[in-house]
RNA sequence: GCUCCUGUAGUGUAGCGGCCAAUCAUGAAGCCCUCUCGAGGCUUCGACACGGGUUCAAAUCCCGUCGGGAGCACCA
């Protein structure tokens, strides 16, 4: 019997995306809907990628707005950062929406739904508001005439009405047996001057007022969102149907918990504020601009949400596996220096001059040589934990030069490669010419070092510490090298 | 409390009633290769939450239990 009929064909596996419902093909019309809080960070790109890859798919058209309706949650530098963010991502906008330009549109709207009775302006206490609601018990100002509701309508917008003495409200229905759709704010009233309007306005639309609104009137086909606007969903789509707009096809992804990361706006920002972390690229932070920073290529990014899919599963996010990409995409075009964190120094007996050569990548050799002459007193330096292998075992190889034995000086002890098969150490090293070096670790902490001259050639920036992991180079000069950590 | 979403290996994912003694990736372990703890090659580990149904046949359909998550904001 021919044994090799028992041997599994081993099948590629492609990944695709789910294909969205009632797509014509050129004419998908989909959104990015960041709040300008601070950058985006790892937990946005999904919705991200994901949308850009269905435009890329179908065709049509990818708009991003910015969902700037919270005067008090906004940081005016965010829009643009968000967009240099996206634009790393590699998301192609089409089309740049900003909220705050249209409050004129939303508060017609609102009015229209007051004159459909869709629409009320209250003036209840807030709390006991939501009391009634939780009882399905309409307040006293849910059923006033629509004259009336429109005259109070008036004064809202005219500012007539303090914080919290009066929003509008639309109508859905009181008995609903999910008490997260009963009737929801649209306006509200806010003093706090916004950013990009000033005191223009104090009717602030809520995100269900201007979500609904915009996502018709820019003519959405297909929303992706995360699982959390699942009831936000349902209240939007009382919008939509009392207009008797068309709706989007709704997708909702599960959630997604990103451990060991700090991701909230708020905290990072306080965290700058305070002097604790750099700037919004600090290392520590979740955001796109540390990931870029650390040398997380955003095809990484890409190619793990495309894996990841979209269903409504909740799921954990893996750094390990981020890594494993980032590392199948990096590893090819890194060159291989020797860094040698906290050196101990050597000098070398039994020899005049020693020579060596290593390649730039092992896989790559028509990329040429690092070429290595130490002469003089021979002094190199290696770090301190393999200077204690060293002490404990005696014998020691310097990768790509010469072993040694141990004793102050050193003694070089031929050039025998194959004392590595005897379990002996084959470990990186630097001469004088070695450049002092600092690396950034992912928890904020540095590695002083020193880095073989060879680096200072080096044009790309991601490369890899032998025996230590990828770093992303951000100075290179004679004086000094600053790198980042990637990972292993 | 109410409402909604959801349960396939450590993690992510394929599966859409028979092709499933369940895919792929990542991870872990081992071997080979390599002058890196990288890459590559080979091998191994590891999952259908549970219990009932329906059916000739269930990971796949139905019901229940249990577990995970979200919402019930004048935030987004």
């Amino acid at each position: 019997m021919d044994s090799s009929l028992l041997v599994r064909e081993k099948k590629e596996r492609i990944y695709e995306l789910p294909a969205l419902d009632n797509v014509v093909e050129g004419k998908v019309v989909m959104r990015i809907a960041p709040g300008p809080s601070g950058p985006l960070h790892i937990g946005h790109t999904r919705v991200s990628i994901l949308n850009d890859e269905y435009i890329k798919r179908y065709g049509g058209k990818l708009i991003v707005r910015y969902e700037d309706t919270n005067p008090e949650k906004i940081e005016p530098d965010a829009y643009e950062m968000i967009s240099e963010d996206l634009e790393w991502l590699g998301v192609n906008i089409n089309e740049t929406i900003i909220q705050s330009e249209r409050f004129e549109i939303y508060y017609d709207y609102t009015k229209k739904l007051i004159e459909m009775g869709k629409a009320y302006v209250c003036t209840c206490n807030a709390d006991h508001w939501r009391e009634l609601k939780e009882q399905k018990i309409a307040c006293p100002c849910h059923d006033l005439p629509i004259e009336t509701q429109l005259e109070r309508y008036e004064k809202l917008l005219a500012g007539e009405y303090d914080e919290g003495e009066a929003v509008a409200v639309i109508k859905t229905d009181l008995a609903h047996p999910n008490p997260a759709v009963r009737d929801f704010v649209a306006l509200r009233i806010v003093h706090h001057p916004h950013p990009r309007t000033g005191t223009k306005y104090i009717a602030y639309p809520m995100m269900n007022l201007s979500v609904a609104i915009d996502d018709h009137l820019l003519g959405m086909t297909h929303v992706i969102r995360g699982k959390d606007h699942l009831n936000n969903t349902l209240r939007q789509e009382y919008i939509f149907d009392y207009f008797g707009w068309k709706k989007p096809e709704y997708y909702h992804y599960g959630l997604v918990n990103i451990p060991d990361t700090v991701l909230k706006t708020s905290l990072i920002k306080q965290s700058i504020k305070a002097g604790e972390y750099t700037g919004w690229d600090d290392v520590r932070t979740g955001t796109v601009r540390a990931m870029e920073r650390r040398g997380i290529k955003p095809e990484a990014i890409r190619r793990y949400w495309i894996e990841s899919g979209m269903k409504s599963v909740d799921i954990q996010f893996s750094w390990d596996n981020l890594y494993g990409m980032n590392r199948d995409i990096i590893d090819a075009t890194s060159n291989r220096y020797f860094f040698v964190p906290d050196p101990v120094r050597y000098d070398i007996e039994g020899i005049d001059v020693l020579k060596g050569q290593a390649p730039l990548h092992p896989d790559h050799p028509e990329r040429g040589n690092r070429e290595y002459i130490v002469d003089g007193s021979k002094t190199i330096f290696i770090s301190a934990d393999d200077s204690k292998t060293f002490v404990e075992t005696k014998k020691i190889r310097l990768k790509d030069l010469c072993n040694l034995d141990y004793s102050t000086p050193a003694k070089y002890s031929g050039n025998d490669v194959s004392i590595l098969k005897h379990g002996v150490k084959a470990i990186q090293w630097v001469g004088r010419n070695s450049v002092k070096t600092e690396l950034l670790m992912p928890d904020g902490t540095i590695l002083n070092g020193l880095t073989e001259n060879a680096i200072l050639k080096e044009h790309n920036n991601s490369v890899q510490f032998e025996r230590l992991g990828f770093v992303k180079i951000e100075e290179n000069t004679p004086e000094n090298i600053r790198a980042v950590f990637t990972h292993r």
